[in-house]
DNA sequence: GCCAACGTTGGC
DNA sequence: GCCAACGTTGGC
């Protein structure tokens, strides 16, 4: 089963966001790659939720992709600031998908942990200058964290 | 608020 | 198709 990694700002939708409203279209991707990743992904793949642009940009809980790609209705509302007037309703330019909430974790992954993890060294996330706000993540990747957030429960 | 890094735009 | 200018992302 594929695993991602989406950012949200909090200020925007945090998890806590996800967690009230249990569903929730993620729409608002405006970049090709990240919207090339979002039109891979399958019904049940798991999403590890992360919080960009804050005081403590981290891992902050688990999401599942609830339905597949579908055309970002953003994308046609003049009125969003994610308008695109150069997108046609008959061959729509950008992506969304639906996420469902599965769990938060009691203490933030922070990316500061993350960047010291060996296993971790290769995403995309830890990268000197990425910006991408949708990334695939490796099975071995996605445990390391997991593990990393059951072991903060503990202490 | 700063700024490095990177993506996009548009003139040529 | 090149590439400079500009805009955006996102950590700090």
């Amino acid at each position: 089963m594929p695993f991602w990694l989406m950012k949200s700002e909090p200020d925007v939708f945090s998890i806590a966001d996800l967690q009230r409203k249990r569903r929730e279209a993620w729409d608002g991707v405006r970049n090709y790659q990240a919207r090339n990743y979002m039109r891979q992904m399958a019904v049940g793949d798991e999403v590890l939720f992360y919080h960009s642009s804050c005081a403590q940009p981290g891992v902050v809980g688990i999401a599942r992709i609830s339905r597949t790609a579908f055309p970002d209705p953003t994308q046609f509302d003049p009125g969003s600031e994610y308008f695109d007037p150069g997108s046609k309703p008959e061959d729509p330019r950008w992506s969304a998908v639906e996420v469902e909430f599965l769990a938060s974790f009691p203490e933030v992954i922070a990316l500061d942990a993350l960047k010291s993890m060996p296993g971790l060294a290769e995403m995309p996330l830890v990268k000197r200058g990425n910006r991408l706000s949708v990334m695939p993540v490796e099975p071995e990747q996605f445990a390391i964290i997991t593990a990393m957030a059951r072991t903060r429960t503990k202490r």
